[in-house]
DNA sequence: CGTACTTTTGAATCGCATCAAATCTGGTGG
DNA sequence: CCACCAGATTTGATGCGATTCAAAAGTACG
């Protein structure tokens, strides 16, 4: 099980500190689209990550509609489960998708044990929590054009985002329909309010120094 | 400083496991309405857990609106914090509020120290990584009936909840106006979907044993 | 009793969902 | 290279449901 750590570590910051003897206990996982890595009910006996793909966490209402908890196309996913010993929910991979996989207790003990990584962990979670409480105040802003300011403010740098993911995808991530998105972005674009070039979303006027000017002094307001 | 431990933990379980070293160092605060707890930049020195009132945690956009990262009426707050040395945004009590104040050195020693209180943190934020997702898939429900049904669901247990906090509130956090709030209950009610008594809430008919019924034949759907 | 707040109802408006359909895109196979 | 297809993107028309503004009634508290 040779593993290409550096380049995994590139693309997720959060595995530089797992131990090596974890490391050593990782596997990897394919999984073909559709495919159930977990079912609701079942024992946590691993802790996972999305290399490539993408993995839902996903539970059914009573009328059978499917509710999407957690869309994670990398990065650790499901991590609450460490705490408990059965899934609340089921995992699916939305297409073929590989996953590293640590086994559960291992990795809790290396969590006792390794200081660091620790509070590598401590630090994951805590993005995490802060990533969420985003996303719920985005949610309850009422109409599109607030969401998709926020979702810029909160999740890109600098009033500028590089999307990495549909406009289809970004709308169900935004609570909205697709065409809401597409309407709200071009009415946005037609107001001088955001720049679009691709994939590319700048804040503002679309001229290359926004922020410069304002740290020169556009002391607008507050 | 006497504090009286044991209604603390009462009001907030996540406060139990914190070793005695830490509880006699941990001081408590009040604010006035409309106080500021912390600015954005500022050095994280304590880590906060509200007892009574409210705080939010606030961000400004480029345009000087009000951004509401998080609304905290009872427990620990800005948690995420704890893992970097400064503040992403400010904190402002919304209330006159009282907080309890555990410096941060402190705390993260204990987190390396006392294996059980680190366990109990963990599970804390796996909790409220959990709650978030909950929150997030609740306001991503596009009806008002729906979103108090799966409140209900999630939160309460069997069907049955009772409310700690006002509809106005309720209505705030379930991403409403109180006004549309109302009126989905009563519809709820007259549609025999949900029956109210003060602050208890249930759903399905309100006739005592619902559960019972159903398990008997009352097969209306699915 | 009065003040502040919550609860409740009403009417008008606005924005999003929905349904429908056209265009554009990348990829596949002939 | 082209025909073709599945999906994403875009635009249009309509209706529903929540927001908004307004105001009345209820409630807690000094």
């Amino acid at each position: 099980m040779t593993m290409n750590w550096p380049d995994l570590i590139e693309q997720q910051p959060a595995l530089a500190r797992i131990p090596d003897e974890l490391r050593k206990r990782a596997e990897c996982r394919a999984l073909d689209s559709g495919a159930t890595l977990f079912h609701i009910g079942d024992k946590v006996q691993s802790v996972f990550s999305v290399i490539s793909g993408e993995v839902r966490l996903i539970r059914r209402d009573m009328n059978g509609n499917e509710i999407v908890l957690q869309r994670s196309r990398s990065g650790f996913f499901a991590e609450a489960s460490l705490g408990s010993t059965r899934y609340h929910c089921d995992a699916v991979a939305m297409e073929a998708s590989c996953l590293l996989c640590f086994p559960a207790r291992p990795f809790r003990a290396a969590l006792d044990d390794d200081a660091d990584f620790r509070d590598a962990w401590l630090g994951h979670l805590a993005r995490e929590v802060r990533k969420l409480r985003a996303q719920c105040e985005r949610l309850s802003l009422r109409r599109a054009d607030e969401r998709i300011i926020h979702y810029i403010e909160s999740e890109g740098s600098d009033g500028t985002i590089t999307l990495n993911q549909s406009r289809k995808a970004w709308a169900a991530e935004l609570g909205l329909t697709h065409e809401a998105l597409y309407r709200a972005l071009s009415r946005l674009q037609s107001e001088d309010r955001l720049s679009i070039q691709g994939q590319q979303l700048r804040l503002g006027r679309g001229s290359p120094t926004k922020a410069a000017r304002q740290a020169a002094g556009d002391e607008t307001k507050q």
